[in-house]
DNA sequence: GATGAATGAGGCTTCATTCAT
DNA sequence: CATGAATGAAGCCTCATTCAT
């Protein structure tokens, strides 16, 4: 019968961890296939059992990076809050893990965002996926009688922009101490006070009621 | 009999002039040197007689982009200003440069950086440039009795930390707005002032004086 | 001012006809670009030069086989002859055409079949604008009231399943001799009459009027 | 102790199956030893025990759509008849075989075909096989009287270009039903009465005289 | 001075093949 | 016996760079 298979799955791990240190060494730019082969001590036709092919490589990379936002996004949205705190918590625990992040090891987290540049597409998808997640929060937000006289659409566009510096990690780099869970908090009230009310005229309470969760 | 070198610096010129906008058309990734020869109207072989590589030719892109940077710099090196004040415009000029840059096309400021982020030796000039120029306002300040205590580059690395939201260019994209001349001289004062003056019971006046010089 | 540029067109004739001998050589089955530039003592890099890729210049080698057939079809699709005269014209030229160049080295001209069976699509690009400009005579055909009671699809597939051996080069290896623009012609001839006339009592003649054209 | 090498045999019987499969559902072009390990269900490594590599496979996979016809020559060279009808038998026997397999899978003929071009070795392994029966049979007929003033080579040349669609494959393609056993009778009549006979003057009969064995 | 020509090195990818287990 | 692992050679293609003219 069949050896035990070497878990791909392991091997794909271990390709993920060579090219995070890779790219921690020499930056994000240039990582060919052949060099990530040599650093791994295997033939470049070999990295084709674990990944098949360079995007796809590219793809994991990014994957492991935004995985774990990824699952964030997913909890908050299937969480049962009200739409206020669920936007808040949707934002914060991801500018806290990526905060987290960036602090235990910047260049890291820099030259990652260079691969993130030269592997646009990939970014893309998170992207877009963040917007479909927060275009749910819209929807409920609105089902709650907030957002009014505003297209879904508008209102995602409208909220990324006023959070952008908590979403985008390049902002961390600027920012970083500028940035904080009560700041965002307060951003999110603007949006969810500022932008009125449809059928309600005690606006919840008119104040902010932030739980921070980490 | 030889032609005036002019030529050549005004061909450099042209083909960053061109170099420029090919960045600006479509990011900076990937630029070739091809893709630059045909957009210039010459062939490839002709670039090499106005660079001497592509690693010149990008060097002199980031130069071209630098200049007025170090320029700046210099000037104020050698100006005679007091320490407190030379600091000041040594980060305010430049800072302000940039954030013209920036308002007039945003899109290539971004391609730029892009360019840079591929090219960082050409970068990493410039910076340790501006450290060396720093550690000589540096020196000058301790003259001054300013930063008692500190090596010349523990306070380099000190100052740069605390103004490197004003000098990278990235920082830009995500605080604009929330920067200013003012809050830039509340930072330096907060150098000169909060880090102590040795020999000196009159720190200068107290008070910041900044003057703002475009 | 430039020098005189070596006639691209003139380079990729050149490198037709050594693709041409290696295919009599060889046979056509994995001809590989590195081969064709040894053949052609010149680097791999420098066919580029010519031909933008593999396909490109499949697509070539084809289009410079299939090219005096493409003409005939034309020309005979222009000029001014009643459809049955056309429609035989259409097949009978062709099959000259090519029978002569089997005659004339039968190796090549099945190395090229080989070369046909590897790369389909091109092949598929000239079956594809014969039956284009079949239907056209079709249409005519319709027009002067033959073919009644078929779609124009039906015609064209009907017609070429007719005269098939007279179409496709592989069969001139097999029937050669048992071929004849005679027999083409009764082929034809058993097209127009045998599939009867829409308005005309006297179909036209009833006998075969076949001209041939070399 | 060493197994029965029948387990091998079945093994190169069964991965022929599956080749054949492949073949008729994808068309021979490009069959890679991994596609067929996989279709087999089983490593690519394992196809080693039963092939030694690629070009034994193929020439298996040849060898047993051969293998018939070659056993048909074999029986007939060894037969004891007189050499007009074991020249019949001959060609005869074969050209009926292939048939039958054409009509009852058109599709996978032609696949076959097709790998045969690209290994054309392995054909040309049979094609000279047969011309070295054939001309056994022409030495037999000489010695009968027949085909005089030739040369064997030329004799083997002349028989086979006037059997040639019989003989051919691809031929069955497009001639088929213009095909027949009677008319492949009368070829072989006409090259041995009509090539001339040396010492007889009743030559065997003058009428053709076919029996037909499948 | 400027060109077209040409190339070598390197990138991604596939595949027949080998080998320790 | 059979596997998974691994590889080298080859294929297509791009690009910075050089050189004779």
């Amino acid at each position: 019968m069949a050896r035990p298979q070497t878990d791909i799955e392991a091997g794909r791990q271990e390709l993920l961890d060579i090219c995070e240190q890779l790219v921690r060494q020499r930056g994000g730019v240039d990582l060919s296939m052949t060099e990530l082969a040599a650093a791994a001590g295997m033939s470049p036709a070999n990295l084709y059992r674990f990944f098949e092919n360079k995007e796809a490589l590219m793809e994991a990379a990014a994957g492991r990076w935004f995985a774990p936002k990824i699952a964030i996004m997913e909890e908050v949205v299937a969480a049962d809050l009200p739409s206020r705190e669920k936007m808040f918590q949707f934002f914060v625990r991801r500018f806290v893990r990526m905060r987290d992040e960036f602090h235990e090891d910047p260049d890291m987290f820099k030259s990652y965002l260079e691969l993130g540049n030269e592997h646009f597409e990939v970014v893309k998808g998170y992207v877009d996926l963040g917007d479909h997640y927060l275009s749910e929060l819209v929807v409920q937000a609105m089902d709650e009688g907030y957002l009014p006289d505003l297209s879904i659409d508008d209102a995602v566009s409208l909220i990324n922009q006023m959070v952008v510096t908590y979403c985008n990690p390049e902002a961390l780099i600027y920012l970083d101490h500028k940035l904080s869970e009560e700041k965002l908090g307060m951003i999110i009230d603007a949006i969810f006070i500022g932008l009125g009310r449809k059928f309600d005229a005690k606006p919840s309470s008119g104040k902010p009621h932030i739980k921070i969760v980490t």
